[in-house]
DNA sequence: TGTTTTTATTAAAAAATATTATTTACTTTA
DNA sequence: TAAAGTAAATAATATTTTTTAATAAAAACA
């Protein structure tokens, strides 16, 4: 694993040498302009990159000649054309560099490597579960230590790490509002990251990964404005705007889940009263279903009446699906609550689409029915001309995607 | 007043002829990005622009003297500075190029030409009232092209026109959706107002147009996340993230107005029941002061119990500063509400600074206080700490420099 | 197989831009 | 008040980039 933090990055984190030229800025500039390109737009030959980036075509083949010889970029064959010479194409090297990706929640942790070209060339699911105190950032280093020490090729050169985690997370600063005791005194989250790996590193919180996973990879992609809803142990929304994440001014936008929906609700963690997390969350669930049961519900589920720890999610979606109908209503309910917070988001954010990701995207259509009909019912028609409501393809896939792709668009964006 | 639409903006709207070459096209973006840096970020020294846009002392002093040459800009004087020479300061020309706003709204229409140093030039309010059918737009014509007419010197040379409107506005197509018959069958509004003046226009949301008013050269100014609150005959909400409106996928973003917060509520005029609308516009407010005198509520005002319709907001609002504990309450009331409202916007947003603005915005801290009072109590803390809640000092002003500005971003933004 | 079409490569002239050196303008200090 | 110091504007030089053109290479089509 490199260990180094120079050489990598087109000179990005090189020192301030007593100024760059012009020349050399502009050079950098439209060399990493060559990569976003290729990397998020998909632009792969020279004609494409000269009409894109506003350069002749001998200028753009110097260029790429010097990210091949770096090994940024590679030729990939040749692109069809109906007539005449095929262009040839280049992609990213996908051999070169990769990103250490670590996905933190409170079930498990996931550690991830990805090379340039989006593929997972290493996953493990440890469980080691997120906890608020100060020894929980050493179990982790250890344990991506070891996993990394054992199972990746030390040819595989690490270039940056991007960690995924839930909470009130100012990605600028890398501090971690919820999860208070991960920051040290006075050094935060992502700093202590950065230093132990001494990799540029980036924190981001989870629904806001799982939104640009979406936005770049999954049913969201090439949309302006898009919602996907974290529907988790807790609400999370993520928001992307014409390719921007939105962060709100520390970083907290987002934060559907902590609106008060019911004066007369129950106590929320947050210290709140009624908010829609204590009413819409995979976690509110399972209390209703165990509360149902108690009570005498019949269900298929009944068979746990006198375990009802033993009841996980999976069961009750199961359960749903199979036609259980105390299990459907239960999933119905919390479908139409989550749908009326959601009519506000969309009255605010006027998306193209909505895309339901988390733990109880796995209920389908019974999940997405309700949230569809509540807002319908409390939203202007004009805001449904544009809008559709779909279950994430990628599933847990859409945040590890999107901490790579905010990595990587992060190292290589034009400031 | 101008009517050919070429000559005027740098080529931009020249048609494609053969396609432009590289050079020109960067020529171009770098001109148009001179402009914008002098007109919206005060870079006024050969020096600042040259550090600004990475390209070297000659080239800008080059292109700056074409554009003094093309009477965009002028020397204006000398900066300061410590010691040795002082650098030339470059503006831009306020003689030359006009813009026309129009500021249509259900209670007038108030026609102002400013010219490109913000400054108002020309202003008149007329009694004009916005109405959803199809004449309106010929009377609007006929009142415009009068006054300008009489009251603009010829040698005015206006060179675009911007308008603000109440209602769903999508800004890209020109379309108003809520008063649909200002759009002809096939024609959008922003369409038929272009094709009128032959003049390239802009139609805008007037929230969102105080919204970037406030953000260009009102409290808001530089800040990064920016909610517009303008209470007024309906509850409007401007929302400018990293100096962007934010539009939705059709222009309908931030309509707070309409986000349900009674489910037993009234029925408000969009045909849903409990909108915030019904609750907090000033329109409202009228109605709980008149249904509470009805009712014999003890007030300054009980002296127009039998003439109710003579009580307008100003009266509401004038008793209320003079200590009437009943305008007081209502006020209070409807600043709760409104505040609730908010703090949704709060958590999906996070923003730095929210602004009031409208005519309640009169109302000074009677009606900010509890709007704090309401987000204090719904928000998380860590929301509030980068928080302000300002009283627009613009006031109707913000929406005309708003339009304005989106006027000349719209012309001299680089694509 | 040869013609046509398109892309790639190379070279050289032309244009644009950056860098450096010089001149000019102003401030500070002696 | 003059000399020294600082910074901007300008001029001169050097470099980079674009444009143009010519040629080569690859593929489609007759």
């Amino acid at each position: 694993m490199s260990t180094s933090k120079t050489e990598y990055i087109l000179e990005i984190d090189v020192e301030v040498n007593s100024r760059e030229s012009v020349v050399d800025i502009k050079k950098n500039k439209q060399k990493k302009g060559i990569l976003y390109d290729i990397y998020f737009n998909n632009k792969n030959t020279i004609a494409e990159l000269s009409q894109s980036l506003n350069s002749s075509i001998p200028s753009i083949t110097a260029l790429v000649d010097e990210l091949v010889e770096e090994k940024w970029i590679s030729e990939t064959g040749f692109a069809i054309s109906r007539q005449g010479r095929r262009p040839a194409k280049y992609g990213v090297n996908p051999n070169k560099n990769y990103v250490l990706v670590l996905d933190i929640n409170t079930h498990d942790t996931r550690i991830a490597v990805l090379n340039l070209k989006n593929e997972i060339v290493f996953s493990q699911v440890s469980d080691l579960q997120l906890k608020n105190n100060p020894s929980f950032l050493e179990t982790l280093f250890q344990l991506v230590d070891n996993i990394i020490e054992q199972k990746v090729s030390k040819s595989t050169d690490i270039i940056a790490l991007g960690v995924s985690i839930p909470g009130l997370v100012n990605k600028k600063t890398g501090i971690n509002y919820t999860y208070k005791s991960l920051n040290s005194q006075d050094v935060s989250l992502g700093k202590l990251i950065e230093n132990h790996y001494n990799l540029p590193s980036f924190v981001i919180n989870d629904s806001k990964a799982t939104a640009f996973g979406e936005y770049h990879f999954g049913l969201a992609k090439g949309k302006s404005h898009i919602l996907s809803v974290n529907v988790d142990w807790g609400i999370g929304l993520g928001i992307v705007i014409n390719g921007e994440i939105l962060d709100g001014a520390s970083g907290f936008a987002g934060e559907l889940g902590h609106i008060q929906v019911n004066p007369d609700g129950v106590l929320c963690n947050c210290g709140k009263v009624g908010c829609l997390d204590t009413i819409t969350s995979a976690s509110s669930l399972l209390k209703n279903i165990k509360d149902g049961l108690r009570n005498g519900h019949i269900s298929k589920l009944g068979e746990y009446k006198d375990s009802l720890e033993n009841i996980n999610l999976e069961m009750v979606i199961d359960a749903a699906q199979k036609g259980d109908g105390f299990a459907i209503d239960i999933i119905h309910n919390i479908g139409l609550e989550l749908g009326k917070g959601l009519s506000i988001a969309v009255h605010l954010f006027n998306p193209q689409i909505i895309i339901i990701d988390g733990v109880l995207s796995k209920a389908q259509r019974l999940i997405v029915n309700p949230i569809e009909h509540a807002i319908n019912k409390y939203c202007l028609t004009d805001f449904k001309e544009d809008l559709s409501i779909e279950i994430s393809q990628l599933s847990e896939d859409a945040k590890i995607f999107g901490v790579h792709a905010y990595v990587v668009e992060s190292i290589l964006k034009t400031a």
